[in-house]
DNA sequence: ACTGTGACACAGG
DNA sequence: CCCTGTGCCACAG
């Protein structure tokens, strides 16, 4: 309803795909925007899935997506970065004296399946 | 239609 | 490894 907002017209379908890549993320694991947006066929449009997360319901699990430097991305909303980190280290996740995760051992790739090693 | 801004990413230096 | 510039694309004014 209300969540999608911003993703009217050509734009909804999109964040709906996202949202249905990121709902499949395994507890403890994560992805970067663009390799959701590669996976979904739109290589380029990282920002567009950074639009999705920040409208996502609250069924999505948005907290398991990172940049691809392995970090949470800046926003105006500081506590809600500071929630993402909360909930990705009460799912195992370790962040180093800089803020950031070993992308070796917790990217998630759809192609895994969902059983994938937590790492 | 044009411009500014943003939960990104990659190439250079 | 850090910082900066440039390319991106979607949305708001």
């Amino acid at each position: 309803m209300g969540y999608s907002i911003a993703c009217q017209a050509s734009g909804e379908e999109f964040c709906q795909r996202v949202w249905a890549v990121v709902r499949r993320i395994p507890a403890g694991r994560v992805m970067t925007y663009g390799q959701i947006a590669d996976h979904l066929g739109c290589p380029g449009r990282a920002r567009a899935v950074g639009h999705a997360m920040r409208f996502s319901p609250p069924t999505v699990p948005w907290h398991r997506v990172v940049s691809s430097r392995g970090m949470i991305s800046e926003r105006p909303d500081r506590e809600s970065m500071a929630e993402q980190r909360r909930r990705l280290e009460a799912e195992g996740v370790r962040f180093d004296e800089a803020g950031r995760i070993d992308l070796r051992l917790y990217l998630w790739d759809p192609s895994e399946g969902e059983s994938g090693t937590p790492a």
